[in-house]
RNA sequence: GCCCGAGUGGCGGAAUGGCAGACGCGACGGACUCAAAAUCCGUUGUCUGAAAGGGCGUGCGGGUUCGACUCCCGCCUCGGGCACCA
C-alpha cells in the first residue's frame, strides 16, 4: 500500500483497515547508479526549466566529504557538504534508528534514549517533517573522537536527523549550521566559532563583531575568514576561500585515513515490488534454496494466471505477525513450475510479486513505434527513424512529449533511468525517450459545496442573483482542478453528442496558451461552434448541399488576409499557440462572410489553403470539405500553405502619432514612406501643429514606417 | 522557510519596448420574421461631455526610457513544487 493511501488514523483508506509497517524483501531497480546522467542530461533537453529543477531537486546531488569519527563502539561515519568546518564539529547527532545507537549508549543514559527512541517511533513521517517542531534530542553518554582536533565531543541522538539520508549520523558544527545551533542551544552544548563573519552579518544581526558564539544569535552560513582551524599539519586559519579549505581538509582526511570527498544523493532506489494481481509477473523463479534465476527467453513473456478473485489475502484484522501474502502467491498450479536451467529438471516456485505500473509507462512510447513486431519490442531501424539522434551529441528521443506536471519526477525520471539501460544494452540508439517536453495547463472548473462541506454535482447547481442553489439549497462556490472529487467533470462524450469532436478540440484549443491552466465554461462553447458552422456555410450551399465555390480571382485585400494568416498561422502553430492561431483562422473567415454576402461564392484561392489549416485543427470538417473540394492528394499530405511575402504588405500603412509618447493622431502614409517625408507628413497634420502651437520640438523619435512621437 | 509561475474589460484571453483590450463568450441595438429561434449587420474598458473631444486605466509603490502590460528595484495576492537532505 502506498504511503498516500494510509489514513491520519492509520488505516487504509479504502475498507478502514488497520495498517502495519512490515519490512518484506521486494525488487528494487537501482536507479541510483544512474543519477549522474540523469542530472547531467538534463541540460541536453529541451524541457520546461521548472521540470528540470524539480528532476535536480529530486536526485538532489551534493558533494562534500565522509567523514569517520572513532568511538567505543567503532567508527561512526558522517557526511557532511562542509568538511571546512569540521574543527568547528564539537558533538555529533545520530538518527534515533542508526545501528550504533545500542551499542554507544552508557547504562546510565539508556532508559532516556529508549524512550526518545519509542516516542520518535510513534511519530509519521510528516509530523517529524514539519521543522516548526522544537528541536529535541537526548545524550548517549557516548563520546567520540574530533579526528582533527583529537577532542573527545559528545553523542547525542535526535529526530532532526534522518536514517534515510547521508549515514543517518552528523558532526554538529552549531557556529556553522542553523540546526546545529538551534540544538546547541536548546541543550547548551558548546558553540565554538571557526570563522570570523564579515562585518555586515554582524550589523545586520544588531551586534559587534565577536568571536564569542554566546552573543551570537544564529549560526553564520557562508564564506568568512577562518579562525580557530589548526592542527598540527593543517591550518585553514587567516584563509577565506571555502572552496580552498574543502579540499585541503579532504587531502587531510584522505592522507590520514579518517575520510574522504564523497558525493551523496537525495534519491533512493526504486521499489518495484507491489503485491496485487494486475501487474507484470516478474519472469523469475526460486529453487529449493531460494535461490532465484531468470526465467529462460524462450519462456517469456510469463503471464498472470486467470483468476476469478483477485483480493488480495483476508488477515485477521489484528493479526501483526503474518506474512501478507500476494494473490498470486495462492494460485497453487502456477506456482510451481517444472523447468530445466542447465540443472536437469527441476521444480521452481515462481515469484509472486508483480511490477508496478511504471513498467508499463517507462516504454510504451518505444511500442508505440512498432506494435505489431512479434519478433521485438521495436525494430532497431524503426527506432533509429523515430527517435534516433538528429546531430552528434542529440540525445534523440520523441520530438515532442505533451503531459502534465504531476509526472514531473515519476514517471519522467522513471522513463529516462529505464531508456538509459535499453541504450547501455543497445537496444535503442537515443539517449533520452522525450527530448522535448511541453507541459500543458490544467483545465479547471467550478465546484460547489454544500451546508456540509461535501461536494454536490456542479452541472445540476443554479445561479440566482449571484448565489447558487443546488436543489433549493445554497451552495458555496470553489474553484479547482477538473476531477471525480469535485464533481465538476465535463466528459468529452457529453460534447461530442451535443457539439461535435471538431468544436471540442477547437475550444480547448482556444481558451488560452497550452501551458496554462484554464477554466472550462461550457457556455463559451457555442462561440467554436458557430465559427464552423459559418465557415462550412462559406463554402457549401445550406439548400443544395452543393460547394459554392468559384474560380473567380479574389479581391486582392481578402486575398492578403488569407496571406496574413497563413504567416501567422504557421508561427502560431511551430509554436503551439492554437488559441491565436484559431482567432487568425477565424479573422480571415470573418472576412470571408463578408465577401460571400456580396459575391454568393468563396473563391477556390481561398477555400482550399483554409481548409488545410482547420485540417491540424478540426479534422472531420477540414476532411469532408476537401472531399467537396475534389482535391486529389488527400489533405493529410499536402504541404502546409506558404505565405507569399509580396502580399504581407499593403499599399498605405497606419502609423500612430505620438505626442511626448501619448497617442494623439494616426496618419495614412505609403508603405514605403521615408522618415524624412513621414517627419513632413506629421508635421503638416492639423492635430500636430495645433498640439506644437508653433514651437518646435525638442526631438522628434522616428520608428522608421511604424511610429513618429515629438517630444516637447 | 526556500524555489518556480501568474496577476490586463462583466468572463476566457491578445499584445514581450512603439496604436492596450485581437479573437471568442456575455450584454445592448438593428435587419429578416405574424412571432420566436437561427442567421446577418453594428455597439460594447471606465469617467466626463449634447457632440467633437478630453481625463483615467494592465495587482500596489518606486525607477530606467522620447515611449513600459512588456525592462529594473521593493512589496501584496493567488497557484504550484520542495521542505530538518547534513
Amino acid at each position: 500500500m502506498a504511503n498516500e493511501e494510509v489514513t491520519a488514523e492509520g488505516r487504509s483508506d479504502i475498507g478502514n483497515y488497520p495498517v502495519f509497517k512490515r519490512n518484506m524483501r521486494q525488487w528494487t531497480m537501482r536507479i541510483t547508479a544512474y543519477a549522474d546522467r540523469l542530472l547531467d542530461d538534463l541540460d541536453r533537453l529541451d524541457w520546461p526549466e521548472s521540470i528540470k529543477l524539480m528532476q535536480r531537486n529530486w536526485i538532489g546531488r551534493s558533494t562534500g566529504a565522509r567523514v569517520r569519527f572513532s568511538s567505543a563502539a567503532g567508527e561512526i561515519e558522517v557526511f557532511t557538504t562542509r568538511p571546512d568546518t569540521l574543527f568547528g564539529a564539537t558533538f555529533m547527532v545520530l538518527s534515533p534508528e542508526h545501528p550504533l545507537v545500542d551499542a554507544l549508549t552508557t547504562n546510565s543514559q539508556r532508559s532516556a534514549v529508549e524512550k526518545y527512541r519509542e516516542s520518535a517511533r510513534k511519530l509519521n513521517d510528516n509530523e517529524r517533517q514539519n521543522d516548526d517542531r522544537k528541536k529535541t534530542g537526548v545524550d548517549t553518554g557516548a563520546t567520540a573522537t574530533n579526528p582533527v582536533t583529537g577532542e573527545q565531543i559528545p553523542i547525542w541522538i535526535a529526530d532532526y536527523v534522518l536514517m534515510g539520508y547521508g549515514t543517518g549520523a552528523i558532526m554538529a558544527v552549531p557556529s556553522g549550521d542553523e540546526r546545529d545551533f538551534e540544538f546547541a542551544r536548546a541543550y547548551n552544548l558548546p558553540i565554538v566559532a571557526i570563522q570570523m563573519p564579515p562585518d555586515e552579518w554582524f550589523s545586520s544581526n544588531k551586534i559587534a563583531p565577536t568571536t564569542d558564539c554566546k552573543l551570537w544569535p544564529t549560526a553564520f552560513v557562508g564564506e568568512g575568514t577562518y579562525i580557530n582551524s589548526s592542527n598540527k599539519n593543517l591550518s585553514l586559519d587567516g584563509k577565506r576561500s571555502m572552496s580552498d579549505a574543502i579540499s585541503q581538509v579532504n587531502s587531510w582526511l584522505e592522507n590520514n585515513k579518517c575520510g574522504e570527498s564523497a558525493i551523496t544523493y537525495k534519491l533512493r532506489n526504486w521499489l518495484f515490488s507491489r503485491q496485487r494481481y494486475w501487474g507484470e509477473p516478474f519472469p523469475i523463479v526460486y529453487d529449493e534454496n531460494d535461490m532465484p534465476y531468470s526465467v529462460p527467453d524462450e519462456l517469456l513473456p510469463v503471464k498472470l494466471p486467470e483468476l476469478t478473485d483477485f483480493k488480495p489475502q483476508a488477515l485477521d484484522p489484528n493479526d501483526e505477525t503474518t506474512d501478507p501474502m500476494p494473490p498470486l502467491a495462492r494460485v497453487t498450479d502456477w506456482l510451481k513450475v517444472e523447468l530445466d536451467l542447465g540443472d536437469g529438471k527441476k521444480t521452481y516456485r515462481r515469484e509472486v510479486n508483480v511490477m508496478p505500473q511504471w513498467a508499463g509507462s517507462c516504454w510504451y512510447e518505444l511500442r508505440y513505434l512498432d506494435p505489431t513486431n512479434i519478433d521485438r519490442f521495436v525494430d532497431a531501424q524503426v527506432e533509429r527513424y523515430w527517435m534516433g539522434p538528429k546531430s552528434a551529441g542529440h540525445t534523440g528521443g520523441v520530438d515532442l512529449y505533451v503531459g502534465g506536471v504531476e509526472h514531473a519526477v515519476l514517471h519522467l525520471l522513471y522513463s529516462r533511468f529505464w531508456h538509459k539501460v535499453l541504450f547501455d544494452l543497445g537496444h535503442v540508439s537515443s539517449e533520452e525517450p522525450f527530448h522535448k517536453l511541453f507541459n500543458q495547463g490544467y483545465i479547471q472548473a467550478y465546484a460547489y459545496r454544500d451546508s456540509r462541506g461535501q461536494t454536490v454535482p456542479a452541472n445540476e447547481v443554479v445561479e440566482q442573483n449571484g448565489n447558487y442553489f443546488y436543489e433549493g439549497e445554497p451552495v458555496v462556490r470553489e474553484y479547482g482542478k477538473m476531477g471525480k472529487s469535485l464533481k465538476n467533470i465535463v466528459t468529452p462524450d457529453e460534447m461530442y453528442d451535443e457539439f461535435g469532436a471538431d468544436t471540442f478540440r477547437l475550444y480547448e484549443m482556444s481558451t488560452g496558451p497550452l501551458d496554462a491552466s484554464r477554466p472550462w465554461n461550457t457556455r463559451d462553447v457555442v462561440g467554436m461552434q458557430r465559427f464552423l458552422q459559418r465557415t462550412w456555410r462559406n463554402l457549401v450551399d445550406e439548400e443544395t448541399n452543393e460547394l459554392h465555390v468559384s474560380d473567380e480571382p479574389a479581391p486582392i485585400e481578402l486575398r492578403r488576409a488569407l496571406h496574413r494568416c497563413i504567416d501567422g498561422v504557421r508561427q502560431d502553430m511551430e509554436n503551439l499557440r492554437f488559441n491565436t492561431a484559431i482567432s487568425k483562422l477565424i479573422e480571415l473567415n470573418n472576412a470571408l462572410t463578408v465577401h460571400v454576402n456580396a459575391a454568393g461564392s468563396t473563391p477556390r484561392e481561398i477555400a482550399v489553403p483554409l481548409t488545410q489549416m482547420l485540417s491540424p485543427l478540426c479534422p472531420h470538417i477540414a476532411e469532408e470539405l476537401w472531399q467537396k473540394l475534389g482535391v486529389q492528394t488527400p489533405i493529410t499530405y499536402t504541404a502546409f500553405p506558404v505565405a507569399d511575402p509580396k502580399l504581407l504588405l499593403s499599399e498605405t500603412i497606419e502609423i500612430p502619432v505620438q505626442i511626448n509618447g501619448k497617442l494623439r493622431t494616426r496618419l495614412a502614409a505609403p508603405a514605403d514612406i521615408s522618415d524624412d517625408e513621414l517627419r513632413a507628413l506629421a508635421l503638416a497634420d492639423a492635430k500636430v501643429i495645433a498640439a506644437l502651437a508653433g514651437a518646435t520640438p525638442a526631438k522628434i523619435v522616428i520608428v522608421p514606417k511604424r511610429l513618429i512621437n515629438f517630444v516637447l
